[in-house]
DNA sequence: CTTGGCACTCGGGAACACAGAGTGCTAGAC
DNA sequence: GTCTAGCACTCTGTGTTCCCGAGTGCCAAG
């Protein structure tokens, strides 16, 4: 049915139109990929295409475009990924190397993403998951409040200010701190549940309400915000771009934790670092644009996703060469650290 | 030169214009608003304000459309801030108040303060110029590299990884830490500089190259963040509005941290909590977008800006009363934590 | 100073024609 | 059977013209 020529003729639409946003019709066609056959040939292949689903015509007598199920066999089997320049390579290892914590990678991995693809990037923070806790801290505020810290061998600071439920002493949370820190260090955060599960009987019984207030608040902060920061940048090439969808409504999912929590996706188990391409109406959550993303993460430690948001019309292979690339140095960046 | 009338004509052709989004002209306005005068005679008032330099007309034959100045002198003389409804004010109230840490403060701010307005909402973060120390941790990562984690009393935790010079052992470590603590515990952070000046000296000799290493970068944290940490909500916003310059500068300038801080401007010393309106061409950073911003924090402890970004087709009052209610709102917030 | 009247200007929409790109189809060539 | 050339057809987009109406500026009278 698809014969190699009929998908000669998609790869060759597919290239066109990304880069002049136009229509493609079987003369310029044939003259610029050289096809050898003429432009009638090319016609009744485009038919075929059509016909399959491909591709489609925005009206009678106007070239043809591709279709979501076009960029998707495109994407699967007509194109490879394409690797970055030297000079790109080395400009994204000196930027990231500048970082100082964990806040500025993130940082600079989403405007260098986006500056690199000219789209908009999307970066989650590293979960908390596979961490484990290098020092928890509560500082007291006052006498009915401390604020809790919990610092990550990832480098990571989460902060949260607790309100207890009785006057304590300075004395009373200090013995708590060394208590909890005697308890935690160096464990996995997801051990964390299990480890305090049966802290507050081991305590002194009046110190227990004012402990079991703050261990809800940890076990809360990291159920919480286990894998919910998101950050993006970039916004300003939305603007040239159209998308089938309005401006509008791709900015409020911008901003909208929740649904570019969704956009970004799972990370498949098994590969985690394989690129997830999402094209179109594939994504149920924003139609009329496709995102590639992917995992990042040192070895074993997998830890968060990120990607690129655009339109449908994209250079697929140079984009997905960013986007593994980025990762690929973000994870080194991270495991260094 | 400018009588009662033509003063309560430029009024209304703004009030018009902004909510109707058209040149407006002489023969509607003296319906609409009940000037008790002919067309004729708001014909002959708008061609003096026109000669003031105060509106102007999109081509000869269309209605006029305020200038910059005509704007300016709206908002300084002929308009009052319109404060908002008691729904509003609850709902801020208790949206302000389910904030658990500075960082959710200013996050839930910035949107509230984008949906009230409609607009693009700019949040600075509250500086640390007059908050205190409240703790400084010194967390050893490694045994070369510690993280530093500054708490202040506002909330506010700076973290940085520290390199250091030489193989530290973690005894040393605590002693520097409470070292640290014991000089800074509780000073403004604009006195830290010339209390840890002399450190150094006090301490054992092989202690001084590390304890110089992480007091730099703890001056540095101080300096480099004091007031750049800009946050902004609502771009989605601007997907309606029209500005004289194009969607994708005013995006960018939302991503640059600096021109975002520029915009929002000084907070004047003697009257902190004044609003700031800036109009079109008087705003040097970003033409075409007026600025309505102010100061927020609590009573003697001004700690930074607040502020909206929106087309200079603005309605000014409504967007005055939401940015001075919600700089209130935040205030209280902030001096009851 | 205000008002009614009047001639004038100009933008924007409707109607129209037209060139050009692109298509589908069919008949002939390889 | 597959490819090619030719041809008639169908669109969109663009340029032109025309006209309506909103709005103006000016003038003379109240």
């Amino acid at each position: 049915m698809l014969d190699e020529r009929k998908l000669a003729v998609l790869r060759a639409i597919v290239e066109d139109y990304v880069s002049t946003n136009e229509p493609v019709g079987s003369k310029a066609l044939a003259e610029r990929h050289n096809l050898k056959v003429s432009p009638a040939t090319v016609r009744n292949d485009m038919a075929a295409l059509e016909e399959d689903g491909y591709i489609t015509q925005p009206h009678t007598s106007a070239g043809r475009v591709p279709t979501d199920k076009g960029y998707r066999l495109f994407v699967d089997r007509l194109s490879q990924v394409k690797p970055l320049s030297g000079a790109e390579r080395r400009a994204i290892e000196t930027f990231l190397a500048g970082a100082v914590d964990l806040d500025d990678v993130v940082t600079r991995t989403v405007r260098l993403l986006a500056q690199l693809t000219r789209q908009v990037a999307v970066v989650q923070y590293p979960t908390l998951t596979r961490s484990t806790v290098r020092h928890v801290e509560l500082v007291p505020l006052s006498d009915r409040r401390v604020m809790l810290v919990l610092i990550t061998n990832t480098g990571r600071v989460e902060q949260r200010v607790v309100e207890l439920p009785e006057v304590v002493e300075e004395s009373r949370v200090a013995h708590l701190r060394a208590v909890l820190n005697a308890c935690l260090d160096g464990c996995g955060l997801s051990t964390v549940p299990e480890l305090v599960a049966d802290l507050p009987e081991r305590l002194a019984p009046e110190d227990r309400p004012t402990a079991a207030t703050i261990l809800s608040v940890l076990l809360e902060t990291l159920v919480e915000r286990h894998d919910e920061k998101i950050v993006f940048a970039g916004a300003a090439n939305l603007a040239g771009a159209d998308f089938s969808v309005g401006l509008r409504d791709v900015l409020e999912a911008l901003e909208e934790q929740v649904v570019l929590m969704r956009l970004l996706g799972e990370t498949s188990t098994d590969t985690p670092s394989a690129l997830t391409v999402r094209i179109g109406s594939e994504n149920p959550y924003l139609r009329g644009t496709s995102v590639v993303a992917t995992g990042y993460g040192s070895g074993d430690n997998q830890l968060a996703r990120l990607g690129v948001l655009g339109p449908t019309r994209m250079d697929y292979p140079v984009t997905m060469g960013a986007v593994r690339a980025v990762a690929r140095y973000v994870s080194q960046i991270l495991a260094a650290s």
